[in-house]
RNA sequence: GACCCUAUCAUCUAGUGGUCAGGAUACAACCCUCUCAAGGUUGGUACACGGGUUCAAAUCCCGUUAGGGUCGCCA
């Protein structure tokens, strides 16, 4: 390649190679000390494996006392949403996930490695672009899209192996005059990598999580440099991780297939290649059959969807542990009282596998036991929290009745002991509570004639006559006793027992009569304690309903 | 089509040649109980299939089948 033809490529100053090696010296690292990233487009929106992939990068780095840093991978300029760095940043800061170094949620980066997003990094990747020209190892391309669709039908047609390769890699073979001619025509251009590798030999890859994987050579003339100048994927990725200093590259195993290609880019640089371990993607089940989450069809795939149903970020955390390590189960039940991300995570117990299904089942389970453990206090200001972004009436009236609402979450809440486990997210809170407040309209009470044995006309005399005897300073035993007498009153059992003996003797049980007390005064017949609503519920108010 | 990965209960998985194949979620039953939730006790459910190797296979090898992934100037 003739010095001509290199400054036709590349016109402007650029950096040279030993000023951003200098610029970007390796990282002082103790032993065992692991460097990790994560680094997402900027497409506006994040996947709830990209909380997954950080969450296991973050761990492996941090637990080896290293560095995880965030980089935005912003070289697709059609895809590029403006504020997207905001929806990565905060996502992962909401989840306790803090990169060392990175981009803010401004767009700004932080820390000695940087720019960490790639756009800014163009000058850096050309300069090597140029300097693998100048060694023969890369060369330009003057095939338009057309020309590269043709050769893939004529490839696919002789059932051939589709790509830009052996004698398809149509300007590999140009010569410096053929070369100079397209350019002074000012004919379009992208850099392609001229690959060193023999399809018909094999090499192996040493992946962390899925072990060796034995794979033919890639001889692909990969794109390095696309059209606007920027570097493709699998070139920024060698760059970046390079002259960051990447130790483990933790990623989704729809990168395995890159790997061969990947590690000539290193060797073709002249580096070390870092480790790599591929994780299995998250999967949905449609139709009987696995799927990616797939950002198109799934609502779930967004990690806003999570923020709009309240689930506690601690939940997804827990559960994506989970699926990390399925040993953090007996983790959590040994250690009730610690952080999740005092977890001593095991990269070598990353499951190997074909992707788990994202299940909603456990994450409810999970989610139960979280909420278990917050005070009411903590519940208020969560589901406040969530309220004033996503359901505005209903944080004003959180807001207007802190300490009865505090109250009413506070109901069979016993921190540390068997405490109520029925809250998922916080989304549920307003329905769940409805029938607290003055507002709230109860069901017509014929609605109930399938489940309790009384009419309507009953159940009001029912009501009426407990509220006669009711007294809100009872005691339980005492307020249950009147529910007994309301009970004998209308000719149920006092107790379930005497009711199971000589069932022709009553109407019903204690429970009917229970039961009418409660959908008098929730309009349902399944609820938490009825005392302890009765002890909560304003005087005026429970008189209204009884 | 080629290449790669994976295959244990419904789900997530433990398991690395000898285990009654373990746990969790879900499900069911019972106990407790004013309902529900929780808690307690118990239960059913799995090594994809076919060949090898071996005294012995979920575990090692081969094949089949199934699922997933990749083959872009997207990442």
């Amino acid at each position: 390649m003739t010095p001509e033809i290199i400054d036709l490529l590349f016109p402007n100053p650029l950096p040279s190679v030993s000023e951003i090696e200098a610029k970007y010296p390796a990282r002082q690292l103790e032993a065992g000390q692991k460097v990790t990233r994560v680094a997402p487009s900027p497409t506006g929106f994040m996947h709830v494996g990209g909380i997954y992939a950080a969450l296991m990068s973050e761990r492996v780095a941090h637990q080896s006392g290293g560095v995880f840093y965030l980089r935005v991978e912003d070289t697709d300029q059609k895809r590029k949403v403006e504020g997207a760095t905001e929806v990565i940043s905060t996502s992962l800061s909401r989840y306790g996930i803090f990169a060392d170094e990175g981009v803010d949620k401004d767009g700004n980066s932080y820390g000695p490695y940087g720019s960490y997003t790639q756009s800014e990094r163009k000058e850096i990747y050309q300069a090597y672009a140029k300097k693998l020209l100048e060694e023969g190892q890369a060369y330009p391309c003057f095939c338009a899209a057309e020309d590269l669709d043709l050769m893939r039908k004529i490839q696919e047609k002789q059932s051939m192996r589709p790509g830009y390769y052996g004698r398809f890699a149509k300007c590999r073979t140009l010569s410096d005059d053929e070369i100079l001619e397209k350019l002074k025509a000012g004919t379009s251009w992208v850099l392609r990598f001229k690959s060193p590798g023999n399809n018909e030999k094999r090499m192996v890859i040493k992946d962390l999580l899925k072990g060796d994987i034995n794979m033919p050579e890639s001889d692909l003339d990969v794109v390095i440099l696309k059209g606007d100048g920027l570097p493709t994927y699998h070139f920024a990725h060698a760059v970046d991780d390079h002259l960051m200093g990447t130790t483990h590259v933790i990623r989704g195993d729809e990168w395995v297939s890159s790997v061969p290609l990947h590690i000539q880019l290193f060797v073709a640089l002249g580096w070390k290649a870092p480790k790599y371990g591929h994780y299995a993607t998250l999967q949905k089940l449609d139709n009987g059959n696995k799927r990616k989450l797939s950002k198109r069809h799934d609502p779930e795939a967004n990690i806003v969807y999570f923020w709009e149903k309240g689930y506690p970020e601690k939940a997804l955390i827990e559960y994506l542990l989970n699926l990390i390590n399925a040993s953090f189960e007996d983790w959590r039940n040994k250690n009730p009282e610690k952080d999740a991300f005092e977890y001593p995570m095991s990269f070598s117990k990353i499951s190997n596998t074909a992707g788990a299904l994202f299940d909603f089942q456990k994450l409810h389970s999970i989610s139960k036991e979280v909420v278990a453990k917050m005070s009411a206090d903590e519940v208020y200001m969560a589901v406040l929290n969530w309220a004033k972004e996503y359901n505005k009436s209903f944080a004003d009236k959180l807001e207007a009745q802190k300490e009865y609402v505090t109250s009413i979450l506070n109901i069979e809440r016993n921190i540390g002991k068997k405490s109520r486990k029925d809250l998922i997210k916080w989304e549920d809170v307003e329905s769940d509570i409805s029938y607290f407040f003055a507002d709230w309209i109860r069901p017509d009470l014929n609605g109930y004639k399938d489940e309790l044995p009384v009419s309507e006309e009953e159940m009001k005399q029912m009501g009426a006559d407990f509220m006669a005897v009711y007294n809100k300073d009872d005691d339980k035993d005492s307020w249950f006793k009147k529910v007994q007498e309301v009970a004998l009153k209308h000719g149920f059992a006092a107790d379930t027992k005497s009711y199971k003996e000589a069932p022709q003797n009553y109407r019903g049980s204690i429970i009917d009569v229970a039961n009418v007390l409660r959908v008098l005064v929730t309009g349902r017949t399944k609820s938490p304690d009825l005392y302890a609503i009765m002890q909560i519920m304003p005087e005026d108010l429970l008189a209204t309903r009884l």
